[in-house]
DNA sequence: CCGCGCGGCGTACGTCGTACGCCCGCGTTG
DNA sequence: CAACGCGGGCGTACGACGTACGCCGCGCGG
C-alpha cells in the first residue's frame, strides 16, 4: 500500500461498506465472516499495537481465517481503515446538549481527546478527507448543536467546529507521540530529553539562540514533570475557546 | 519499513548527520555522492509526487547511482526524512520582527502555512516529535521572537506559539487533501461532492440529522465555490490571535 | 610504488498489499 | 430427492518496498 488511506475511485463501493448497505445473506448470517468482525479485530489489534500492526495477514489470523478471505468483505485496506474509523466515532458518547455553549465546546473537546487516546491509530489513519459514514454524520450532527443558536451562520458554526476539532487532534497527536516514543524506545519522556541533551548543548547554545535555549529549558522542565502535551491542550482549548467567545459577544451585540 | 517516520534508537547518530558533523573527506569532497545531494534529489522527488513516490530506489536513480549507495551516507529511510524537514525549514524566511506582537504571529502563521504548500508531504511525514536539527532549532528562536517581550512566562510563550502553529498544519492539511484528492481522482473538489451528493442525500436527511444537513450543504456551497479550507484557515488564525490577546491583556494588566 | 580503506553497489531476503483462479458445500430449483 | 450453480473461502504468486551483507576497484598516504 502506498499511503495510509488512499483516495478510493469508487466512492459508491466505500460509501456501501459504510452504511452497511448490503444485507447479509441467508447463507453467511450468524456465524462465518462480517464486516462487523473483520472491524472489529482490526480495531483491537490497532489499538493493541498500532496502525503498523495492522495487516491483511494479521486480520485474517487474528479470525481463524485466510488472508484473501477478507477481501471477501472488505475492497482492500484503505477501506477498511475508512470502516474502523466511523466505527471509533460510533461509540462515542452523544449526551444531550447541556450548559452555555463554552461549556459544550469544552465537553467536545475532551470526548474527542478521549476518543484519541482510547484509538491512537486514528491520528495517522485519518490524514485524508474525511470518511463519511453513518457515525462520523451523527457526529457532526451531534457537535453542531453545541454552537447553534449563539447567532453563528452556518459556515461560522462549521469553522468554529473544524477550529475545536484541529486543536485537539493536535494536541493528542503531541501527547501520542510521548506515549509511542516510551513504547519504542523504553525511555521516558524525561529520559529522551536528558540522552538529547549533551548533544543540544553543543549546539543549541545561549549565545547563538538566546530565546530557544531559554524557552527550551523551561519548556522541557514542564516535560519532565510530565505534563507537557497535557498543558498545551488546556492552554490551546482556553485561547480558541476565548477567541471563539469573540465573536458570540459580536454577534450577540447585533454585528 | 513501517512508519512513515519511526523513533530512532540512536539519536547521537541522527543528530550527527543532521548537524553535518562529519567532516567531508578529501575523497569524496567535490563531486560523488553526499547528504546535501541526496537531500535535495528527496525534496525534488516528494515535492513534486509525494511522499509515496519518494523510495530509496527512486532517489538512487535520481542521483544516477545504485540504490544501496544512498545507505552510506543515509542510515535509513527515516533518518533521510528527518534531515529533508529540517532542510526545508532551512529556506523559511526569517525577516526581522516587526510590528506589534498579532502581526509578527499572524506572518509566522502565513509563512509557516506557505512552507507546508510548497512541501506537502511534510504533513504526513511529521507525525512524531520534531526533529532537533540546527534549521528547526533557528525557526524556533526566530518565532518565540514573535512572542517575547509581552508579558508572557517562557512555557505560556511555547504554549501560544504551538497553539498558532497547530493550527497552521490542521488547515494546511485540510488544504492538501484537497489538492491531492483533485489529483488522484481528476475530480475537482466540487465535482467530488457532485459524485458523492446522491448517495449522501438517501441517509443524510434532513429529517435524521437536521443541523449537519444544514450546516453541511451550507458549508459544501462554499467547497464549491473553493475557498473552503482558506476560510477555515483564515476564521481560525483570527480567532487563536483573539484568543492570545485575551491573555497578553491580562497580562499586561498585571495580572 | 604498494596496500588498504572507503565509496559504491549487486544480490538477496523478508515484508507488505492484493490479483487470480480453484474448490467445496450449501440453498434453490426441477 | 437429486442436480446444479453460486458465492464464500483461500493457496499461490507477483511486484513493490526497505535494507543486510559482502564484494569490488579506485585513489590516497606511507
Amino acid at each position: 500500500m502506498a499511503s495510509e488511506r488512499k483516495a478510493t475511485a469508487d466512492p459508491a463501493r466505500s460509501l456501501a461498506i459504510l452504511w452497511r448497505t448490503r444485507e447479509p445473506t441467508s447463507r453467511s448470517a450468524g456465524q462465518g465472516l462480517s464486516v462487523d468482525r473483520i472491524v472489529r479485530a482490526a480495531i483491537d489489534i490497532a489499538d493493541a499495537e498500532g496502525l503498523d500492526a495492522l495487516t491483511m495477514r494479521r486480520v485474517g489470523e487474528a479470525l481463524g481465517v485466510g488472508t484473501m478471505s477478507v477481501y471477501t468483505y472488505v475492497p482492500g485496506k484503505a477501506e477498511l481503515v475508512d470502516v474502523m474509523i466511523d466505527t471509533a466515532y460510533g461509540e462515542m458518547p452523544r449526551p444531550a446538549v447541556e450548559g452555555d455553549w463554552r461549556v459544550r465546546l469544552e465537553r467536545i473537546a475532551r470526548d474527542n481527546l478521549a476518543l484519541y487516546q482510547r484509538h491512537p491509530w486514528m491520528l495517522r489513519a485519518e490524514t485524508t478527507r474525511p470518511v463519511l459514514g453513518p457515525h462520523l454524520v451523527a457526529k457532526y450532527d451531534h457537535e453542531l448543536g453545541a454552537v447553534a443558536d449563539i447567532g453563528l451562520t452556518d459556515v461560522e458554526m462549521d469553522a468554529v467546529l473544524t477550529l475545536v476539532l484541529g486543536h485537539v487532534k493536535s494536541s493528542a497527536r503531541s501527547a501520542s507521540e510521548v506515549v509511542d516514543l516510551e513504547r519504542d524506545t523504553g525511555l521516558t519522556d524525561g529520559q529522551w530529553w536528558q540522552s538529547h541533551a549533551p548533544w543540544l548543548e553543543t549546539f543549541l547554545t545561549p549565545d547563538r539562540y538566546p530565546t530557544a535555549s531559554r524557552v527550551g529549558t523551561a519548556a522541557g522542565q514542564q516535560h519532565g514533570a510530565a505534563y507537557g502535551p497535557e498543558y498545551a491542550f488546556e492552554f490551546g482549548l482556553q485561547r480558541v475557546l476565548d477567541g471563539i467567545s469573540v465573536v458570540v459577544a459580536e454577534r450577540a451585540a447585533g454585528r
